[in-house]
DNA sequence: TATGAATGAGCTTTCATTCAT
DNA sequence: AATGAATGAAAGCTCATTCAT
């Protein structure tokens, strides 16, 4: 029942959007009443934010995949080509649902991704500090921050704002521009 | 009026979002007649359309002022760091609205908002072609996609988000990733 | 619920006519939420459509009934007689209703109206050409269309008009009209 | 001034209808305001019903005209024919007019409507005593009521409902309606 | 548990009318 | 006289939510 409901959510979601998205209409396409739909959720918002929800859990599991050794502490080129490549095609796969997501940030589901981007902080945090050792001139929580948010945020807007441009190429400069950053921010 | 209007919506859309925007909540804060409003904005997405878009213009405003030389083809790291400053403090001044903004990209004054990024993208593609002269080795419109769209998000990220992270160090480090990342990408 | 909701239109169309007739009046009137109207009727035109559709039915079961041999050939002067009065009565029954179905003709009930008229022309023709045999001097389809005009239109107008003359010398003046234009129009 | 905005909403009755024509839109047509419209009518009834009014004179005068002998005793098939004709070409002049007439009949401008038609019963009886002398038998008011709605509304059927019939046609059988009848009701 | 009819507050929008200028 | 900005009641309609069955 609730599988029924909340796959019928998903749909009329990534079809219509938030505000397009109406309890009857999740119902009805779930072949079920609206009554029901308040048997499993309080309100409106609780439904699409179990739709988000599963949504960011589904795009963890496939990223956190991709790091080699679980989340390891390797940040070599390749392992960053990886992540980043596999991000772009997880991020691609459902374009209609990571625009609800993004407009929807803050209100909703946004603490599962905030919660999420900052496990990756930490995950970032501690690979720094592992590589670089006990330096205090470097600022790891401020690079870990500004690399997982430039990787997060590019790769978003390659998938939704479908520029004209090829996408190996973005990915390799977004390597590019992390590798030279994190290389920069090395111990020496 | 127009002002009256324009500026309880402002504020209704800022403290409500824009589904929260009701054109009835926005004439009652203006002090002003339900129809009122119709005489001046054809219908709702109008009237909010024109919030947003005041905000862009003020926003392309103080960044378009940031670039020394009237957006010229500058990008050493001291006018890197000027501008992405000005951006963050721009940016913070409106965080509700910068909010609104971000969740309604596509439908509405989205379009001011992707123009305006296509003209930092071209400014930033002349100052590139500019620094290296005819390079082929080097795509251009990639590295000032990627990187403009670093900027943008970063920033946006770092006043929605509130990290628990100081203001300079975080431009500090986006600036170091940008200048990093150009001076790899510049000709030999 | 729909006989209440229709029942309640049918009160507020026949007192206030078309326009005077509101979503909310009708919901009112019938002790119901506006919300459950829309529950069964897409619009107001839909629920107002049902209601004139509910009165042309019935007049056109009760004149289609006087009709002897059901809207057979007969156009002896008792029978005409008979469905000239019974059509006076049938009419004088909702003269409120019968206003607003004038009023409203083309747009929406109109197209039962007009059907119901054509209907009977084609039975009037037909009992003509039975009567006259194959006659190509009288043009019998603008026979029956001026007869059945005719007696529609002074029978409503007697209903709506309310003349200072006896309803019994209407109807025999109305018959003995129409009755010596057939016998002039039937073959000799 | 009252020219301009009688004319003007002459115009927009007959191109959207009685619910169609908004004070301001004829404000707008008039080059007027629409504060400048009520110091000529005191609401938009009175307006539209102005507008009506002169539609009605004018068809009063055309018709009026048509009788020889200005509205004389003249029952001849002749003088009939020439009537119904003028009838009906001043009748199809305006149907937009007509049709707007029609379906607001009671309300506003019906009074005028029916007053000339019950100008033109008083002819009509007038010239039917004149010719049967006083003879108690035949009802001439209830006669003539009869002959002026059928006239009127077969004319007004003809324009609105634009049957596939010819117009001559329907012409001579009215005339032969009328004539055939008025011969069996005049004195023998 | 599941239903779905019923709700009613609230939405966007129109337009006849007024009144200070 | 003429204006036209301003009005505000009321319209048609939606939809998150409830509750008797």
């Amino acid at each position: 029942m609730v599988e029924r409901i909340v796959a019928a959510a998903e749909d009329v979601v990534a079809e219509r959007g938030y505000d397009g998205t109406s309890t009857n209409r999740v119902a009805t396409r779930a072949g079920v009443s609206p009554g029901s739909l308040y048997q499993y959720f309080p309100d409106k918002d609780a439904l699409i934010t179990e739709v988000l929800d599963r949504y960011v859990t589904a795009l963890e599991a496939r990223i956190s995949a991709a790091f080699p050794g679980r989340l390891g502490p390797d940040l070599s080129p390749a392992s960053i080509r990886g992540v980043v490549s596999e991000l772009v095609d997880a991020l691609a796969e459902r374009p209609a649902l990571l625009r609800v997501l993004s407009e929807r940030l803050p209100r909703t589901a946004g603490h599962r991704r905030v919660a999420f981007a900052q496990r990756i902080d930490n995950v970032t945090t501690t690979a720094l500090r592992f590589r670089n050792g006990p330096d205090p001139l470097v600022p790891v929580e401020a690079v870990a921050w500004v690399v997982v948010r430039t990787v997060e945020h590019v790769a978003i807007s390659y998938v939704l704002e479908e520029p004209d441009l090829e996408r190996s190429m973005v990915v390799d400069e977004l390597c590019t521009l992390v590798s030279a950053y994190l290389r920069l921010r090395a111990a020496p």
